[in-house]
DNA sequence: TGCAAAATTAAGAATAATTCCAATATTATA
DNA sequence: TATAATATTGGAATTATTCTTAATTTTGCA
């Protein structure tokens, strides 16, 4: 939604008022989830902060997700199956939209007034609403070059 | 949601008028999906099914699935990350509910008045609501023997 | 009824995301 | 600085799903 730039520091913060240490790569992990717009999967995570990690795992990667996860930093997104992305946590709450053409995942507005219904002796933790159809883009030209750029993109 | 039981008759009809060819093994996969109440995923299909077909294949499970998905018969749940579950989808719309402690899967009313925000220029094609949390039972008896039983079920 | 074409099923190999595990490295602190 | 706790790596293992090909079944039609 309203996407403002944290800086290092804030997020650091972040992890540390969460109980977690801020290793190098969990902090890169976390910046870049919270800074990219584009609710990237594990597989982008990975191929972008490569640069600088040389050695970087796979494994690293997830554990750092999981850590964040875990801590309520980040959230995972389940709108693509088989796929998990990942959006910054402490936002105005909003639903997510994936466009069946290009894999693009938006940020949706909430219905207004939009509350969980309570479910008679349920504990109810989280709420997601996740929407599925074509972007502008892709209702124009269904047959668009960009057809599926992002669902396998990244080298490597 | 309200699970009147479907009989055969009118679910070789439901695919007729899909334009499904309603056969054996097709028929079973929606009758169990539609009757069992349990928004199974893949491998329950497979293995309760199995009786009737003793040479059943998971792929005839899975392409089932997608013709019934695709003919609109069909629901897949994506509340479950890397397992896509099922339900019956001429039903009234409503929500699911996954418990984090047996792995259950509930039937969730919508908040009253419900509809999904329209974004400009945008199709939306179809709007989910998944909840997340503790189920009565689950509350009840955080480390039930219950517990997880239905993550990761069934033998073979 | 009989046969060709079309569709479905079956079996298993291949793929891809994720998890698991053991070894090593880093960090926090006594 | 030594020790304990935690994190990272790398690779093997797991799991759901897809893909491929061949065999089988069904369907439409002569």
């Amino acid at each position: 939604m309203n996407h403002h730039i944290l800086t290092d520091t804030e997020m650091v913060d972040m992890m540390r008022k969460a109980g977690l240490r801020p290793s190098a790569q969990r902090l890169a992990v976390l910046r870049y989830v919270g800074n990219s717009h584009s609710h990237p999967d594990s597989d982008e995570i990975y191929n972008e902060i490569l640069h600088g990690f040389p050695s970087l795992s796979r494994s690293t990667v997830y554990n750092s997700l999981h850590a964040l996860v875990e801590a309520g930093l980040v959230r995972e997104l389940e709108i693509d199956a088989g796929n998990r992305h990942y959006d910054l946590a402490p936002q105005p709450p909003h639903a997510h939209f994936i466009c069946r053409g290009c894999g693009t995942i938006f940020d949706m507005p909430l219905p207004d007034g939009f509350a969980p219904v309570d479910m008679q002796g349920f504990e109810i933790d989280s709420v997601d609403v996740y929407g599925k159809g074509l972007c502008p883009a892709c209702t124009a030209s269904p047959t668009d070059t960009k057809l599926n750029t992002n669902i396998k993109n990244t080298t490597e």
